[in-house]
DNA sequence: ACGCGATTGTTAATCCTATCACAATCGCAC
DNA sequence: GTGCGATTGTGATAGGATTAACAATCGCGT
């Protein structure tokens, strides 16, 4: 229970939480890793060994309790708290995130946003001010921002995560198409569809326009 | 070379074209394992062994081509033609992916828009019109759809899901905050920004507000 | 109260991935 | 033309992650 805990199994939390939520949703009270594992196409073994690590929370002969499982991963996860992030660029990209209601139903709170067009600055989207890049270093000291999201074209996309960075933002959220370099302190992850279909086309052309046989 | 090719394997590849697409904007004619390492933020062995599985792309001495890499990369992807794409479920989020000009630009074609809200079929966003899903097999027949996008809420999801892929659709791009089963010769990413984040809380959490040692 | 089917938590084994390390070879300088 | 620093491609090794398997134990029915 108290070892070094492997990055692919945090990843994999979320997924088990959301999927617990929907089941608690439908009024599911108890599952076992196995009905979970099919759900989300993983094996029962995985389930119980990536929730091994952090604690015992199933009754043996009968599974686990949905609602207390969910709690207890999201707390887990530090999901038990809101986190509040800048949204960095809002060109098409950043409003749209901007706008985006599924992360503030999350806990997820957007509290701040920069640009470095004089034409964008000042312009309000939803009920928050569109500010300078200048002004960063002020509001991360009023706003105490935990996320920093990168919405601006590449070539920016760097220089942006440096400022970011300089102000104590320790977790970025890059939407920017660029590999982007931290130092070790910081958290990254990178949301990039275009990428993900890159790698899915080498699938797609192997097996054949009308290839069943995977 | 002409063995089995590990699926992470295949998920880097993307990101080294990339990386090779932005080098060459800057003038860079020659890289080594060892700068381009560097620059990616992962070692000099993994990239020489991720790219030995296709064939032998450098130079003893001297390092790689990077516009011929770039291009072979591309082709072992499927990078070279172009793919053609629906999306299903024209909401906000449906509504900013159609308008998203980062899919055009690397090959990948909206070619049709589908929704079940009466309200919005018949609108044209761009220059698509929205159909209703029940124009989904005549049109897929009509416009040889390779991906499908899913756009639409969770609740849905699924149902979506399994039209797309009665019409023949192998390769899925999923925005909607599910995990999605589909038959073994189908392919899926997943594009979830707040699953990204809620595993990034977890570090977050753990090296606290201020804490310089991860 | 007892036995039984179900299911967990965990150890051991298998499988997969990343790194190391070095022979092969390239281009360049002299 | 020869020697040398640089760099690749890859076989061997180490390191992780997943799966298999089973003892421990739970709740229920009788």
């Amino acid at each position: 229970m108290s070892e070094r805990i492997p990055e692919v199994v945090v990843r994999r939390l979320p997924i088990y939480a959301r999927a617990l939520g929907q089941l608690e949703a439908r009024g599911v009270a108890v599952i076992s890793s196995l009905d979970l594992g099919r759900l989300l196409g993983v094996t029962p073994a995985q389930i119980r060994k990536d929730l091994s690590y952090f604690g015992e929370f199933g009754k043996q002969g009968t599974g686990y309790d949905v609602a207390h499982l969910k709690r207890e991963i999201r707390r887990i996860l530090g999901l038990d708290r809101e986190w509040r992030m800048a949204i960095v660029g809002v060109g098409r990209l950043g409003r749209a995130i901007a706008s985006y209601p599924g992360f503030a139903s999350e806990g997820f709170r957007v509290v701040a946003l920069f640009d470095n067009d004089p034409a964008k600055i000042g312009t309000t989207i939803g009920d928050l001010v569109v500010r300078s890049m200048d002004e960063l270093a002020k509001v991360a000291a009023d706003e105490r921002i935990d996320i920093g999201i990168v919405a601006v074209p590449a070539d920016q996309g760097q220089e942006v995560v440096d400022k970011l960075v300089a102000v104590g933002v320790t977790g970025l959220l890059n939407y920017a198409p660029i590999t982007i370099s931290v130092p070790p302190h910081v958290r990254v992850r990178d949301v990039d569809p275009v990428v993900a279909l890159q790698s899915m086309t080498y699938y797609l052309k192997h097996s054949g326009p009308d290839d069943p046989a995977s």
